[in-house]
DNA sequence: GCGTACGTGTCCTGCCGATGTCACAGAACC
DNA sequence: GGTTCTGTGACATCGGCAGGACACGTACGC
């Protein structure tokens, strides 16, 4: 899940951001709505978490703008007041959930669950293998056979993006994306290098190699 | 998927020409607006992306000219101002879409190919067969029968323009287009080095000759 | 509150494959 | 036979990639 956070207080979005991070989701976090807006693209992001009020653009604003421009993502509008005219107010303007805060992160996420919800793809189901691989959501745990591997959570997500694509080409640009939810290419070896680190743990203790590289395109997992 | 590139950043230009690139797109790049609509005339282009700020000659401007000059190709505005009436002013000019810097390059491939929406083509496919010959763009492998070929991405690109005519001829000047982006001669043996590099992977260790020369023009790849 | 361990991103270095140019030999055409 | 074009080996260069070292920030346990 890719989700786009715009929200201006530094505490909150913090908050948000770790507590998805943890649930495997991507995280893109915008102070303002302007940039925010820019970065929205209707096939990416799977929903948008909008506070109601903002610097320079208001929320509502930012909202009426973004329907009015034909972008039918999935809205979930967070406010401090939850008063029944402002609910009223932010779902007129094309909302599709609205949120008061105090909120329960699980409520959160339970709400952009219902909201982002889409057909069961492969990227939803909850246990992915491909091969002697083994990879579980929700335990958060991985296998190659009847060993287990100890992953960070960036390794983690770099093999689930693999493996959702067995036996084709993850460009580094889509890593970059999908990964660190990063637009632009940072000009360093970032992704060089969490790949070498997944290798040590993935291929290095076996005889075959799963992952291969293609130079000046990206890398591939090896198909089942 | 042939596209112009008219951006005078390096930065930006470099961006996207690598992450195009890795989807095995071709890119021609011009920093300059006008060299750049000379080439547009010469060369056969799926779309155009112009920078709406140019030294010189501004994206508008640039723009307009080549409507004036009732060229119809499909053109994409990149800006670093997203504002309502940048954007209005762009498609005034007669731009098809709008993209805001920053933007994610997934998105900007995804507007491209539905820009260049054109009937779905052998160009277009993830895998071509003739003959025994078999090319995949996702996996980015070969085969003849049942011999994977290790080839170079220039290779691969070579082989794949030229599976894309097979039986036709083609011709020097359009490899040099199409897999390289070049839109003169270099004078040297650039292609017959790489058609030799290609052969002696694809024809040497087998019996027939899957690629013939055609003095003076170019090359021919046995049909089916 | 403090120290330690871990995760992460950047920088640096060495290696090696890919690439483009050139020179020369050979083939095709006149 | 002469001329032009093409094939191919040699060569230098370039750039991508792997992997180690390091710095920073955070989490956790004491």
């Amino acid at each position: 899940m890719q989700i786009l956070l715009i929200e201006d207080d530094a505490e909150t979005a913090r908050f948000i951001g770790r507590g998805l991070g943890e649930m495997g989701w991507t995280v893109v976090h915008h102070p303002e709505a302007g940039p925010a807006l820019l970065t929205l693209s209707a096939g990416r992001f799977d929903a948008v978490i909008l506070d109601r009020m903002l610097p320079g653009m208001d929320g509502i604003a930012a909202l009426t703008l973004l329907r009015g421009a034909g972008i039918s993502v999935p809205v979930l509008m967070l406010t401090a007041r939850a008063g029944l005219d402002d609910r009223v107010a932010g779902l007129n303007a094309g909302a599709d959930d609205y949120l008061g805060k105090p909120f329960a992160l699980s409520e959160l996420a339970a709400r952009l669950r219902s909201l982002a919800r889409r057909p069961p793809l492969v990227a939803e189901a909850t246990v992915i293998e491909v091969g002697e691989l083994v990879l579980d959501r929700v335990a958060h745990a991985a296998r190659r056979g009847d060993v287990t591997l100890e992953l960070s959570p960036t390794e983690f997500k770099l093999l689930d993006q693999l493996m959702q694509h067995p036996g084709e080409v993850v460009t580094r640009t889509m890593l970059l994306e999908k990964v660190w939810g990063l637009t632009f290419d940072p000009k360093t070896s970032l992704v060089q290098t969490h790949m070498s680190r997944l290798r040590a743990k993935l291929d290095k203790p076996f005889a075959r190699d799963l992952i291969q590289t293609v130079r000046g395109v990206g890398y591939v997992l090896a198909p089942s």
